[in-house]
DNA sequence: GCGGTAACAGACAACGATTACAGTACCTCC
DNA sequence: GGAGGTACTGTAATCGTTGTCTGTTACCGC
């Protein structure tokens, strides 16, 4: 590889001619220094460009797991943004580990210059390792306890919940249940008290054997299920809270044979990639993916381009919107016959 | 942040003994350095040890796109091999475009030691902005013109294909479709040869009607569906040579409302994420996908970790092998009835 | 012809780490 | 006591770039 060295030599000028060159400034013997470049096939080497500037122009994005689908819709949307700038993205999985997180954030204040984060959970706690490092950071889908320190960028699960709730409500359903997250995420405690609350707003009590947990993976959904499917009376409604519960509730409702929406209808928080094309289509509470991604980038790209010594800026936080998507996995409640029957 | 010079000046040695210690020497003073650096949270800077050693710690991922299950996978299982390792990972995307791909290139060729590669395209040779730079690079899935030029972890695509249409003939189909890649593509090739001549070995010669190419996306796939569908004799049984495409497949039998594979068998190349909860499930030809990118990083790792001055290694070629997983949607042909009519 | 001022030039010092080199202390042994 | 070895130390050069500082030149108006 050669060197700006290099080129102002074959130029025949100083290293800081050619440099100025490659910054845009007017230099005089501009032709000859074109030619060195494209001769010797000169790039600036970026390690040097940091190590003087004291910007890496990478970012780092970390994400529990990039095979979740919503994950990788989100770093798609990162992406998209990034395209045309001079940032490279730094990819780091946690697999929902707070430790590892830990290593991860520590690894990535050191090589870049900002970070967008989907937290692992919520009591691993980011602000330790973050806060000494001064870096900008913006959080996604999950939030850190100390609410205003970064930037945030959600999706109302309260709201997105509630909608769920009332969908099943207007379908006549009354024995509803919901397989939840831990309680100990904002997520987890958003999602089941939007829903909670709108069926008890209704005068519907959820049964404690209906307010199952399934701990936001596929295993924990699947359990939940086929607790739910086998307790007496059953429920004729289930809400899961997230994409891979909803996995596992479909595998449990396939295996036992139960047909949807006749013996019990299903809904999920989150679509999923072939949601549409399942049997019956899945209805769910939808929300925005990529457009999440490239929010939290815009954000960070923001604070990143604000000069050293503007003055300190609020934390944003901005919660977008989700929506009801109604396919044709809920149905009216099947009431009469399985009503009568006790 | 504090420097290597902090640490030395507040434990009363040269920042020379301070590197020293960091690198496992024995130095007199350990203590009070140790103590220097914890009390000042010393870490030291990557960048400067990358400008001065000539390695960026980093590797270059580049994938057309991450939303897409497969290549998602393929990260996953590289991250996994990284893990615990010195390596962090820039994660570029292509969105499938030859000209993307060499501005990406270019990029992470100096910010990089070593490369992984799923090409965009292949006549998007990648060698000509790979070679002069002589990092590393490994491709995967897809090859590039030059096979020798690189080592690469593929799979068995030719067999895979021969499985696909062996199940199909044992099944007693005839009227035999496929919706294939680009031909230009070595992954394209393979599958149709594969296809096509294990058909043609039984006797079977396929329709041109029913030869479709459906650009290995999701419209293509889906248009292709519709193609064959609605053509005259219509095949009894189509298969569709990559996950994107085997989506719009599917989206085209849901909504012409024909039943599988009671009407048409379909089956696919890759497995789909909820492949196995479709009803009825989907029939597919299955692949590693992390163990391929595990063992994309293991090849890299081996040339990264090689010393300069060791001789060059041929490039290493590794195909792995895929297997048949027969689910429900593909089933006996529908023959009588539909035969006699004609 | 001269002072003043653009408009550019090159030398050099950073940035933060590593490492070759050249000490310096201390010990051992004759 | 001195030679020679061991075990450490600090100084300074280096990686490739950028920005500051100090020229140097050309051209302007008077």
């Amino acid at each position: 590889m050669s060197t700006i060295a290099d080129v102002a030599r074959l130029a025949g000028v100083s290293t800081a001619s050619v440099s100025r060159y490659l910054s845009g400034q007017r230099v005089r013997e501009h032709e000859a220094i074109e030619k060195a470049c494209t001769e010797l096939r000169y790039r600036p080497n970026p390690t040097a460009r940091s190590l003087r500037s004291g910007r890496t122009r990478s970012i780092g994005v970390v994400v529990p797991d990039i095979t979740n689908p919503y994950y990788a819709a989100v770093v798609k949307g990162i992406q998209d943004v990034t395209l045309d700038g001079p940032y490279n993205v730094f990819l780091s999985g946690t697999e929902e580990s707070a430790e590892r997180q830990h290593d991860v954030l520590l690894e990535l204040t050191g090589r870049a210059d900002g970070l967008i984060l989907i937290p692992a959970t919520e009591q691993s706690e980011p602000s330790r390792e973050l806060r000494p490092s001064r870096i900008p950071v913006v959080l996604v889908d999950r939030e850190a306890e100390d609410v205003h320190a970064f930037d945030s960028v959600v999706v109302d699960n309260t709201g997105g919940a509630r909608l769920a709730a009332e969908h099943l409500l207007e379908l006549g359903h009354e024995r509803i249940a919901m397989i939840g997250g831990p309680l100990n995420t904002t997520v987890g405690r958003e999602r089941h008290a939007g829903f909670v609350d709108t069926l008890a707003g209704a005068g519907i009590e959820m049964d404690r054997s209906h307010d199952e947990e399934g701990g936001f993976n596929v295993e924990g959904g699947y359990q939940a299920a086929l607790r739910l499917l086998g307790s007496r009376p059953a429920p004729t409604a289930i809400f899961s809270t997230n994409n891979l519960m909803t996995i596992g509730l479909l595998r449990a409702v396939n295996e036992l044979g139960i047909r949807t929406p006749d013996e019990v209808s299903v809904m999920g928080f989150d679509d999923l990639d072939l949601g549409a094309l399942l049997t019956p289509p899945l209805t769910c509470i939808d929300r925005p993916t990529e457009a999440q991604g490239a929010l939290a980038m815009r954000l960070l790209l923001r604070r990143l381009e604000e000069p050293d010594d503007a003055p300190p800026r609020k934390a944003t936080r901005i919660v977008m919107d989700v929506s009801l998507n109604v396919r044709g996995s809920t149905g009216p409640v099947p009431a009469p016959a399985a009503k009568r029957r006790r």
